[in-house]
DNA sequence: GATGGGCACTCGTCAGACAAGCGTCAATAC
DNA sequence: GTATTGACGCTTGTCTGACGAGTGCCCATC
């Protein structure tokens, strides 16, 4: 990772700062550059390096000859573009759920599970079962598979009920970034029962393969949340 | 919108391009600025504010001094983050649908719909209920809400069975982002009776919001993808 | 009153200069 | 012979000056 931020990385949020303390809305005109070189007291590459930042976010929009305009922009809190650990987004929202260990095991992976994540021959897979419940309720249950090799101690000499992406990274390896699969499902039976759900409500099933900065993957994971306790936001941009 | 783009983001896209074109691949070196002037012909200031750029989305990072290298980077075609209409979708994914127009009416609206929409007071709403089926399968359950005024037509004049961001488009409005909700659910016994599907199966409802560029509501939409049958896919991102 | 031209201002692009940092190679010291 | 340090070449980071392209406003002319 970068030692430091470049000069238009941070004027760039100095910028977002000046555009929240002026109140700046939709339409509204930034300084022009001159008057931001002035103001932020540097060169007038790194405004504009800064400025073109912004412009690729959608927050402001260029009009040449004329000047810099905010544009409507939309915000959300946690959006589900954001990549945070079934702990974390339970945490972030309120939900006191404890966490149970339904099973933890190593094995030799399969084929799916080997080419999942991308493991050399003769490393084994460990498989993580859990169940979130509030009030005897199910909340979510989540099935995770990672190399053995990733947690270099015994497997009974591990908490497994805090965040995995901790754990992880306490040993050296830290999630970047997951690619998702979004569906609605229904439990089978095998899961109900683990659950001890009934059948016929609906989750939302998030299937993910998180990677390091690198694209290693380190973690595979499925996480059932419960259709009437969880939803997720994000926003769409037409390309 | 900007009459044609800049040097910056013609070259930002002919670096994605040069990327391709030689394989690179992640921790692989691109050529230095200078190497790029002459390569491409332009300024120095156009190379590096198109190689901030595309640092800025992550495919390149750079190192003072050394260069600037390939970062892993997921792709996926057509993720949830971008925002395409129904039609779009479907015709995508080679559903070969036939469109149900359950119902069209216009009405007043309810204080949440005139909330939802930003309505002026007298200002209508329409109502657009339609179905999509796959050989007497229901695949996809509509409402979608929009301002009477932005279809300046006869209700029954109009084609509803097409697609509603070209309809808006051609009355001049034009979608640029949604902010949307995803949630798991089964139907309710009125929807259920609507689509003829049995109440058991899971849905993802897409709750949305769809915005024009200066951020004016122009249409609000539950969109019930039946679960068997629909995934979508996203990259997302530790912070 | 309407239209056209000029001017001031703004963003877009190029070029030159110097600073900061990195990696490699050669020389020196142990 | 090996390890350490310094110099050099190269790269990115930042600043500055200059000119081109475009916009909007104001004034003059018809």
């Amino acid at each position: 990772m970068r030692r430091h931020p470049t000069l238009a990385v941070q004027v760039r949020d100095r910028l977002r700062a000046l555009i929240a303390e002026r109140g700046l809305r939709p339409g509204d005109r930034l300084p022009s550059e001159n008057e931001l070189i002035a103001l932020f007291e540097v060169g007038r590459t790194s405004i504009r390096e800064a400025l073109k930042l912004l412009e690729q976010e959608g927050v402001i929009q260029a009009r040449h000859g004329d000047g810099r305009y905010l544009t409507s922009q939309p915000s959300l809190d946690r959006p589900l573009t954001r990549l945070e650990g079934v702990t974390e987004m339970l945490a972030s929202r309120g939900h006191t759920a404890d966490n149970t260990v339904l099973d933890i095991t190593a094995a030799e992976p399969d084929r799916h599970q080997r080419e999942l994540l991308q493991l050399p021959p003769g490393e084994a897979v460990v498989r993580l079962e859990r169940l979130r419940r509030h009030e005897d309720d199910a909340l979510l249950y989540s099935v995770d598979l990672f190399p053995r090799s990733l947690i270099a101690r015994p497997l009974d000499e591990v908490d497994w009920t805090g965040s995995l992406f901790r754990l992880l990274a306490e040993h050296g390896h830290n999630v970047a970034y997951a690619v998702a699969q979004v569906r609605a499902v229904t439990l089978d039976e095998t899961q109900a029962e683990r659950v001890a759900s009934p059948r016929d409500g609906a989750w939302l099933l998030l299937v993910q393969t998180h990677h390091d900065s690198a694209g290693r993957p380190l973690l595979y994971s499925e996480d059932y949340h419960r259709g009437t306790d969880f939803s997720f936001h994000l926003v769409r941009r037409r390309d």
